[in-house]
DNA sequence: TAAAGAGGTCACGAGGTCAT
DNA sequence: ATGACCTCGTGACCTCTTTA
């Protein structure tokens, strides 16, 4: 194998591969970059890569000696532009240049020379600091000749993007909830101006654009005007059961609707959005409730109705006491007056909420597969929360809400727990396992 | 030219050679080992040719023994950075790599990856030296993807201070909980929800003062060593309650000494103090508790003892199930678990909630004079203890410890709340109310 | 004590700004 | 449209600490 090893070849060109794979010979070697296993690479492989690359490294030690000239003839040289004359303020695009010709090269690099027109018409005009500099297409033709690289310029996002934007989700602001209505009343005379310009600070334009589509979906999927009836069969335990099951079925749709059309979920593996939505769908129930919540004639409300006394008989036909009812009723008021049933705050809630691990403390739930991504796309949430909160209100209060929201969400874990063991009891108790739909079955993990 | 280098061939093989000479691509590279000069060779080939060796040389140290392999690796073929082929310098946050992308790393490991936008748009920009390190969001990507570690950045000023507290607590040095070792096993890149940003950084020297003498302040106060005994007189139920509120009024007695040396507590007006005392000494009690536990001779150790039976035969007295004997028990042990009875963690779980507002969720709790400041001071206790956890361990433990307190906070919450129901029964019940001690009267809310 | 690997420094050269 | 002047990210080079 000594003295043998001739040739690298690196190539992307498919073709080329495909014919070397074919007629390669046995003192030829294939290594695939893109296969991170390497299941081919036999120990004499790695020899003799291992053999390749001291050589190549050889190979790389007498460039560098190249590249110190170019740096010496870099500092060596007066300060003289290349291009016009100038006084040169030092290498721009790759050519010692002035000021001048490094804003006219950045301004200009992209436009194409053959579109320009001399103005003498013989494309040899001169280009000389204080004398002449006025022809376009010239000026830039030398640019070019004295190794100006437009490659160098990398636009960043423009400015005039950003404004286009602006204005036109302008009108969007006015979404901001009624809770800042109220806070303007308590606090000061803060000025529209200065709030759209906090606003900008922290909250990118697609960051804004991004929370206005998730509030548009939230209410399009969670709006629903009969949900203040309590339209649950409540003639024998059996039938309430699984009323209340095929009710909270339908209400299950809805959520899986939603996070169908966030895309962080779509991109998910199915069996992680199938693992998030079995295990994390009980507790975000209440937040539907939640939105849909009318103080009047609801059948959560406080004041007796035909609903109230519906729902008061469902848990008498249970023998249950009333701690479950009054536990259920007063998480959903707390949430309702916590909220001001906001949809947005109700969105991120629900966001976040699903895309926990563990959120139950089921033992039986399984690891994800790709937790790391699960938790990137909460991160993403949290913060975007946050930044929200903040630009809502400020920081402070922000801080007081997201620590009263915690609250919430462990109130919420743990009434659902009881929910959970409450539905489960019941059920099984009744072998009527065979009749809930699948995908309540999976919710309630039973099966 | 991007994303595509996907083979290399090694060969002796004039033919093939002659072949692959005749119909290469632009994207292909031949390399002659034996042309010394390699005068075909632009600096971008042999850019593009080191990475892909770079990448070469990772795959080749896969299979073997790690350690081995690594060390190897790190005598053999250096000066090739791994992220973009450049130079290496040696190892920089875990990875080979030259000295431009250790200082890219250092200065952007902590921007969240999901926030910066990839220059073109598909996430998969090349990062090689002299062609193309341009795209922001995919050469920190590629850092990552390389191994650089996050959690290898440090201020020197915070490692100068932590080691000095350190030095000067040698106590506490050894103290790591037994969760963090579980959860060394995860994934170590976990991106981190920042809940803020100016959190990230360092403890400043006035912080870590504060924090040494919280610390001495909480120890000298709240160490006793004859907490292990149930000194509860246990001859009958009205002696029993009595001889409880007693002893517990001397813990609240250290409690209040604890806070009369707080400087933000005794800046508040008067009553504050007083609300602040009276509705949150309850739910404290257990962290008093869980510093002076010892698993020996403790009479809520889980071994049975002199003093558990004492303790088992109160709770007879009063015709109670075990329900709420276990609640505590399992509440202490629970807190001794998370914490490892570090003093450090205990105080700033004492003041964080003592400064809270309507911890024990009772209607009649008035609202604070000065809320605002009260509010100021709990959130300047989070941020301090938030950097604590941070400078501790890093980031992602400290997220997930937090967490943890925070549901610990809640279970604190509901059994204090238990508790407190508890005494008030039996005590109401017995007309016994004017031999209590205003204190005690107080914090339970009997007048 | 020397090598390795942390963090810090500052001239340099990108892109942006605004009176002209 | 121009160019003097601005800000800020970059990377070669530096110092400091740890360790074998
Ligand atoms: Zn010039
Ligand atoms: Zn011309
Ligand atoms: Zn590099
Ligand atoms: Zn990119």
């Amino acid at each position: 194998m000594s003295g043998q090893t001739k040739m690298i070849f690196i190539t992307s060109d498919e073709d080329l591969v495909h014919k070397i794979s074919a007629t390669k010979s046995t003192n030829t070697r294939i290594i695939d970059l893109d296969d991170h296993e390497q299941m081919s690479l036999t120990i004499n492989d790695k020899n003799m890569i291992n053999l390749a690359l001291a050589e190549l490294s050889e190979l790389n030690s007498t460039d560098h000696n190249q590249s110190k000239e170019k740096e010496i003839s870099k500092k060596s040289i007066d300060l003289i532009c290349k291009i016009c004359g100038d006084r040169a303020i030092g290498f721009n695009y790759d050519v010692l240049s002035c000021a001048s010709c490094k804003a006219f090269f950045r301004r200009n690099a992209y436009q194409q020379l053959e579109e320009l027109k001399c103005l003498t018409g013989n494309n040899e005009c001169l280009v000389i600091h204080g004398i002449n500099r006025k022809c376009h297409r010239c000026r830039l033709s030398r640019c070019f000749m004295m190794g100006m690289r437009k490659d160098f310029i990398v636009k960043k996002e423009t400015k005039q993007k950003k404004k286009k934007y602006l204005e036109e989700n302008l009108l969007n602001t006015n979404f901001i909830p009624q809770l800042l209505l109220d806070l303007d009343n308590d606090n000061n005379n803060i000025e529209l101006n200065e709030m759209e310009e906090t606003v900008l600070d922290t909250l990118s334009t697609e960051e804004w654009i991004t929370i206005e589509n998730l509030q548009r979906l939230f209410i399009s999927t969670m709006q629903d005007d009969n949900a203040h009836k309590f339209s649950i069969n409540i003639t024998d335990r059996d039938s309430a059961i699984m009323s209340c099951l095929n009710y909270a079925d339908q209400t299950a749709l809805r959520f899986i609707n939603f996070f169908r059309q966030i895309n962080e979920f779509e991109g998910l593996n199915s069996d992680d959005r199938f693992i998030l939505m079995k295990y994390n769908l009980l507790p975000v129930f209440p937040i539907y409730k939640c939105f849909n919540y009318k103080p009047d004639n609801h059948y959560l409300s406080s004041k007796e109705n035909e609903e109230t006394r519906r729902f008061d008989q469902f848990f008498m036909l249970f023998d249950e006491t009333y701690d479950l009812r009054d536990t259920l009723v007063k998480l959903v008021i707390s949430l309702v007056q916590l909220t001001n049933q906001d949809a947005m705050i109700l969105c991120f809630v629900l966001i976040i909420l699903v895309f926990s691990q563990g959120l139950l403390m089921n033992e039986e739930e399984p690891i994800l597969k790709d937790s790391l991504a699960v938790n990137r796309i909460q991160s993403y949430y949290i913060k975007l929360f946050w930044n929200y909160l903040v630009n809502k209100w400020d920081e402070q209060q922000a801080c007081k809400y997201f620590i009263q929201l915690l609250n919430m969400v462990f109130r919420l874990q743990s009434t659902s727990k009881i929910f959970q063991n409450f539905l489960r009891n019941h059920l099984t108790s009744r072998n009527s396992v065979d009749q809930i739909t699948p995908l309540m079955q999976s919710v309630l993990n039973i099966s």
